[in-house]
DNA sequence: CGCGTGGTTGAGTCATCTCAATTACTGTGG
DNA sequence: CCACAGTAATTGAGATGACTCAACCACGCG
């Protein structure tokens, strides 16, 4: 509800009915799973607290992660829709999640449909996000692939207030990132290296620190048009031309943030 | 309109209210876009005859195919969600595609949720595809990532009869088949040489055989449940425990296709 | 103070890429 | 019906990015 409740979106009455739906929030150590690949829907889960990570596990043993999860996501939903999951969902640090049974997610979207274009748009998001990702996985070199990533961290963590300044939580293996972009960890380290070694970053502890922003997006070729920060869809920096459908100037409405 | 008519899933008056929704359908020559890049929303379109790909050009000039779209899928929808579209939709054969414009759908919408579930199940179903990709692209080599592929493009276009037993249509070039997995030219050529001389298919024209189901499904670590090919959701196959919540429900009922 | 996890380093190997031709198709116009 | 153009497939050869294996180091915690 994180997101939900720091605007005003959704009407009064829809925040609380949100509210009164979720259950006793749940609590989960590292490395604990929120969502186990094959397992029956659970539900709707938002993150609360916490970074978590969706990922799939090969017969071989090798993982790939498929998104990072911070404060603001949702996940669960396609096992609601699909009956299982086919991917899991496990906290890369302390997390808490709040969830919403099936049941109680479906009366809220029949009573307000505003709650269900939120979850759409929150959606389209996510999807998004998973294109660059499918994108950097299969057109670019390591050395971008990681910049890359680091860029959207910063972005993303930032966007809700994770991030202060050029400093953010970085709870990351390096095992982890190579998961993540598809790269062994010593390749992983390399790199890394690279980066400190060019200046580009500072990267001690469980923090990064971004000290060259513009040449850093500029190795990443990053654009951070696919994270749709602008409030409105459709942006206000961007033109935007008179569309005179409903369902656009509904999510238009609640897109402020889930 | 494909799916949607094939199966009685939606009742009569929600087939007709849809029917009577879609303009005329778009006719699209090879090479030809129905979505571009940056573009705004033109609507939700359904796939009805033709393969069609998403995809996402890079500054330096690759290109990432990030899903191909075969008929029955639909895409647009992000685009109405988040006001622009961050990925394109080409053809890759002479296509058809049923368009239902942004108002028309929040009609629908708003007058039948069977409508919107069906929508909902549908993209679960895409992104799971686009999930298990981005595990190819990460985890897999090169040889099993095009065998994945050839398995998963059996399977689907089996799903909608368009393949003949072991021979499926099969128009894509090798370039095309670089850019979905990842690969150059050159190698997508030798892999596929590799799986000729093994005897696992006969790529010939544009149709390909496959000659040997069981090796080629081995070699390639498929496992079709991200496909979700059972009717319902949580499937017969898969004894499915009471699941008394209503979108389930909803989503089972809706599910057998669009 | 020792163990365990995560990070670092070196060295050799291999998968995949790029470059650069050459060959095979397909459709078109003469 | 054939010559030609343009696209797609194939082949060879050399370069290299990324991997694996195998140590070794550093820090945090009990």
């Amino acid at each position: 509800m994180y997101r939900l409740a720091q605007t005003g979106l959704l009407a009064e009455t829809e925040l609380q009915d949100v509210a009164r739906a979720v259950r006793a929030p749940q609590r989960l150590a590292i490395d604990e799973s929120s969502l186990v690949e094959g397992s029956r829907p659970l539900g709707c889960m938002v993150v609360q607290d916490g970074l978590l990570c969706r990922y799939k596990m090969l017969a071989n043993g090798r993982r790939q992660i498929l998104a990072f999860l911070i404060p603001g996501d949702t996940f669960g939903l396609s096992a609601i829709f699909l009956g299982r999951s086919d991917h899991g969902v496990a906290a890369l640090t302390p997390c808490q999640v709040a969830t919403i049974s099936p049941a109680k997610l479906h009366g809220l979207l029949v009573q307000s449909p505003n709650i269900g274009t939120a979850l759409w748009h929150d959606m389209m998001i996510q999807d998004s996000i998973a294109r660059e990702w499918m994108t950097s996985l299969g057109q670019r070199p390591a050395y971008e692939r990681i910049c890359h990533l680091l860029c959207e961290m910063r972005i993303r963590l930032a966007e809700v207030s994770l991030a202060d300044g050029d400093r953010l939580p970085w709870p990351f293996s390096q095992a982890v990132i190579g998961d993540a972009v598809g790269l062994s960890i010593v390749h992983v380290n390399r790199t890394l290296q690279r980066l400190r070694a060019e200046g580009l970053i500072i990267l001690r502890g469980s923090t990064l620190t971004i000290l060259d922003w513009d040449r850093l997006q500029r190795s990443a070729g990053f654009n951070p048009s696919y994270l749709y920060l602008g409030r409105a869809p459709g942006g206000v920096e961007s033109p935007l031309p008179a569309v005179h459908s409903e369902p656009n100037a509904a999510a238009r409405l609640a897109s402020k943030q889930l």
